[in-house]
DNA sequence: TATTGTTATACTCTATAACTATA
DNA sequence: TATAGTTATAGAGTATAACAATA
């Protein structure tokens, strides 16, 4: 599929580009982050959130995943997620075959709780961009396109996945 | 400028788009949090340079611009902008039209801070787009143009710009 | 001995409530 | 009476250090 007119464009270099992103993606981040926010239960801070979201992408996944993920220290991750087993919303096991390893898992209330705030955030998104043309659009697409390729690595743990062990124990 | 070979291009549906954005904008985010992470001073937590970042941006802003624009308490900006203060980073005089309002400044010194380590964040990113096609560099330009004006909007106080009011007295 | 996680401790960030000073 | 900011208090998030359990 052809993209551009590639006659016409001007081509950025990369420090510009570089620039830009710099300067557009804490606005987009801000309005992610208000809706958040606003559609989060108040007993649920936001790095517990994150926790939350993070367990949600990775059911059965350790204490250090958490901590590495998140980009906080192993003390912090466990409090956190002590919190979030004490409200019922994660289930902490132990790995049977590793008996160190944690292996959280999200109970039904937390992804009930999940579920509810994240269906809110993206509507907030759609809202800013209700006026754009389906050019603009297109711009917006693919350039998310190319940030997964390019910036997804940063964001996967180098561990391999969890593979999602049902050989736990309660602790 | 024709940008988009039209013919060609399938468009993205509004709530498609926000969603791709809400997927993609955290993993950027999260290379520029880790590149003021490493590149700011030991003595500065994240909010400090948030709040020095601001004052930067907005020069003799008052306390509650401050709390408006980084999303905290008065309270809460009050004690960071102490910490600030003691530092030397930050100047806190009081306006003399209204004497209860706070006119913040930065010091040589803050400037200096910041500017050291804000130079540092945008070749982090650079580097994450060394290896991207010209065509993918111009899409991601063009997003950032898209996204500057959609939500820019956003990130500025509802209050008129400050004027830089020379006419402050120290605390 | 190395790894996974927890506990202890201390400090920063944060908000709510109550207050002061100014308008 | 309303607004800008500070102070008091308490709770959450954070890290470092020391520890326990397991591999």
């Amino acid at each position: 599929m052809k993209l551009l007119d590639n006659a016409s464009i001007k081509p950025f270099s990369v420090d510009e580009c570089a620039d830009r992103l710099v300067n557009a993606v804490p606005l987009v981040m801000k309005v992610i982050r208000k809706e958040i926010r606003n559609n989060r239960p108040s007993y649920l801070s936001l790095p517990q959130f994150r926790v939350l979201a993070f367990v949600h992408r990775r059911e059965g996944a350790s204490l250090s995943d958490v901590a590495e993920h998140i980009g906080i220290t192993l003390p912090t991750a466990s409090k956190l997620v002590d919190g979030l087993v004490k409200k019922d919303l994660v289930l902490r096991k132990y790995s049977t075959c590793d008996r160190r390893r944690a292996v959280l898992n999200l109970t039904a209330q937390g992804s009930a709780v999940l579920e509810a705030s994240g269906a809110a955030i993206q509507p907030g998104v759609a809202r800013m961009l209700a006026t754009l043309s389906p050019e603009d659009l297109y711009v917006l697409g693919r350039a998310a396109e190319v940030i997964q390729h390019v910036f997804a690595g940063e964001c996967i743990s180098k561990k391999p996945f969890p593979a999602n062990n049902s050989n736990t124990k309660t602790s």
